[in-house]
DNA sequence: GCATTAATGATAA
DNA sequence: TTATCATTAATGC
C-alpha cells in the first residue's frame, strides 16, 4: 500500500445506496422518541441521514447522563454488533430524525462483501475510542472548566475549519449539563466565567468556542 | 398564554 | 466550591 492510500481511511458515513443494496431501511423518528432501549438485544447498524440522535442513560435518582449527541451521516450502536451484549445505553431522537437502519446479518454480510467498507468501521470506531478517552479524563476532573473545555474541544473535533471562537456550539445549556455531569446553573455560571477569561464568546445566549 | 431556556440569588452540604 | 431550590426574564410557538 502506498502511503497516499493511508489517507483516505477515513471516518466517514457509508453510502447510502450500497446499504440500501443490502437491504437497508429508511425509518423516521418523531423527536423524543426512542430508536432503541438499553437492555435491548442490538439487531441494527443505524446510520443518521437527517436529525440528532442522543445516547444517553439514567443513574438511579432518575438523573439523565448524555453520552453523545451525534448528527448528519454518522452512525450509533455499531459497536455492540460485533458482541453477543445487550445495549448498555439508549437511543433516542432529538430532532426529527431520518435513519437508514440494515440488519446485523446484512450488515455483516456487506462487511464480508466489501472489506473496505470494514475497514472504515474500523477507523470510525478508533475515532470513537480516541475521544471517548479524552472524554473520560476530563470528565474524571472535578474542575467545571476542564469538564466544559473538554466537551467544547470534543464537539469542535467534528468541525473542519479552526478559526478561534467561532465553532457554534448547538447544545442548550441543559443539554452540556447532562454531558458533562454538571448542573445547569454550574454550567450557566462556568460558562460566564469562561468568557471573562476570554476561551469562548457569547452572542445572543449562543456559544462560540 | 404556555413551554422552554437562561440567568441569578440564597442556602445547604 | 458545587448542588439544590426558588424566582425571574427572555424567547418562541
Amino acid at each position: 500500500m502506498k502511503a497516499s492510500d493511508m489517507k483516505t481511511i477515513s471516518c466517514t458515513k457509508l453510502d447510502e445506496d450500497l446499504l440500501k443494496s443490502f437491504g437497508a431501511e429508511i425509518k423516521t423518528y418523531r423527536e423524543g422518541e426512542k430508536i432503541f432501549n438499553q437492555g435491548d438485544i442490538p439487531i441494527y447498524y443505524f446510520q443518521i441521514i437527517e436529525g440528532k440522535v442522543k445516547e444517553n442513560n439514567h443513574d438511579t435518582q432518575g438523573r439523565e447522563f448524555i453520552h453523545n449527541i451525534l448528527g448528519n451521516g454518522q452512525s450509533f450502536g455499531d459497536s455492540m454488533l460485533f458482541i453477543d451484549k445487550r445495549y448498555p445505553i439508549s437511543a433516542e431522537a432529538i430532532t426529527e430524525c431520518t435513519v437508514i437502519r440494515l440488519s446485523k446479518p446484512n450488515f455483516l454480510n456487506l462487511l464480508e462483501k466489501h472489506p473496505e467498507t470494514s475497514v472504515q468501521i474500523n477507523s470510525c470506531m478508533s475515532q470513537r475510542m480516541h475521544y471517548q478517552f479524552i472524554m473520560l479524563q476530563n470528565l474524571a476532573s472535578n474542575d467545571p472548566i476542564i469538564r466544559l473545555t473538554g466537551l467544547l474541544e470534543y464537539l469542535k473535533s467534528f468541525h473542519t475549519d479552526d478559526i478561534p471562537q467561532s465553532f457554534p456550539v448547538e447544545l442548550t445549556r441543559q443539554q452540556i449539563a447532562n454531558l458533562t455531569g454538571l448542573r445547569v446553573e454550574t454550567v450557566i455560571r462556568t460558562i460566564k466565567k469562561m468568557e471573562k477569561e476570554n476561551t469562548l464568546k457569547i452572542d445572543n445566549r449562543k456559544i462560540f468556542f
